[in-house]
DNA sequence: AACGACAGAACGATCGCTCGGTAAAAATGC
DNA sequence: GCATTTTTACCGAGCGATCGTTCTGTCGTT
């Protein structure tokens, strides 16, 4: 957890201004890119001057990492929801895990897109940090995934690359959204991608729809 | 077809220096992304001047679409050589389909990878040309898997939805392969998602090997 | 009077890009 | 075929703009 400078000593000022400079900055940066993306005009969005700004940051980069750690608390929070909901099947359990999911990534679309953009300029760090959060989420889904196989309720030959494809389908929802969007809500969506992940796990002959929720 | 400024009037120059400086920016943008690349440094890795260098290009923003240009001529000999391929079971074209575009996903990653970062870069029209480059592909494999079902080939609930599913598996080779390449080659990546796709389509009992190649 | 949040001018660095110059090659004249 | 002119690929110093960042000053609160 790396340190990020600030001049003031107001522990709750500093969140309340940071969070704001999160929110802001991901959409300034999702509409224009991070390098057109100037420091003036994100203090002018957040109705701050560029000194401003700088009482509450230490530099520009600071911002990305900032960013990167707010995704992390997401992700958290995602896996927590997750384990919470284990208390059905673990057909259930998996359905609701990949809605939780899902529906994140809805809500945080911008907040995914940033991601993609903005990788290749992060440092080795801060791309770490990224890394361990997608692997969290592959690790918790294939651990679900090797459960279900053990009790006999999922047939597949390959639990890590099936939980690979959740996330690989996840991030095509926030990547592919001007595509997908013409096609789908979010629902219908999660419900087509359950419905397709379940008739290949549980080996229906006919594909079903598993209602999802 | 946006023209780009040159002051050269030999064309087999221009071309030739122009897949010089595609091949190369790509690289330099991959490592370090667009905004830390400068023309300077471009130019500096070309064996060039800037001077020398604007002799070929009009802007530092027309590098972009001549690489995004390259890619759309990738995803059109893609195109080319998958209906050169249509000649077994629709089985095999599409499993071959599926070989092509990701074995071309892993020749070009750092292509692919590029294109996801400078996405939010781009102009609303450079931005087009790329989201057509992927619709066309979407387009032709969604093509193929209705055709299978009309044949009685194969079962799917949503072509449309599964033509994009195969593009996402590509574009997560592309984006995460820090992570697979941990654990898949290419071919064995190959080969497990075409078996998981071919178990969905053919409603094999079990999960089904089909040797891509 | 002291402090802290913020403003905004100013600085140094770097950027994309231009432009006058050069040396070699091609075209031209005789 | 040689000399001269024109063209062309390329160089690199330099320009103007903009960037990230700092720093001094102001104003309201304590």
């Amino acid at each position: 957890m790396r340190k990020v400078r600030t001049f003031s000593s107001d522990i709750d000022l500093v969140k309340e201004r940071r969070s704001h400079i999160v929110k802001t900055a991901v959409e300034l940066i999702v509409k224009k890119g991070y390098n057109h993306t100037s420091t003036r005009e994100l203090a002018a969005a957040l109705g701050m001057s560029t000194g401003g700004l700088y009482h509450y940051i230490g530099s520009k980069d600071d911002i990305l990492y900032l960013i990167i750690n707010f995704t992390s608390d997401l992700t958290q929070s995602l896996l927590d929801n997750c384990t919470k909901c284990n208390n059905g099947s673990i057909t259930q359990h998996f359905t609701e895990c990949i809605r939780l999911y899902l529906t994140g990534v809805e809500q945080y679309r911008d907040l995914h897109n940033f991601i993609n953009h903005v990788m290749l300029s992060l440092s080795v760090n801060d791309r770490r940090i990224v890394y361990e959060n997608e692997s969290r989420i592959v690790a918790y889904l294939e651990k679900v995934l090797t459960e279900g196989v053990k009790k006999g309720e999922f047939r597949a030959h390959d639990c890590k690359c099936l939980a690979h494809n959740v996330v690989a389908i996840a991030n095509a929802w926030a990547n592919r959204g001007w595509y997908l969007k013409r096609y789908y809500t979010i629902d219908s969506y999660i419900k087509e991608q359950t419905g397709a992940l379940l008739t290949l796990l549980t080996g229906a002959s006919d594909p079903v729809h598993v209602t999802a929720r």
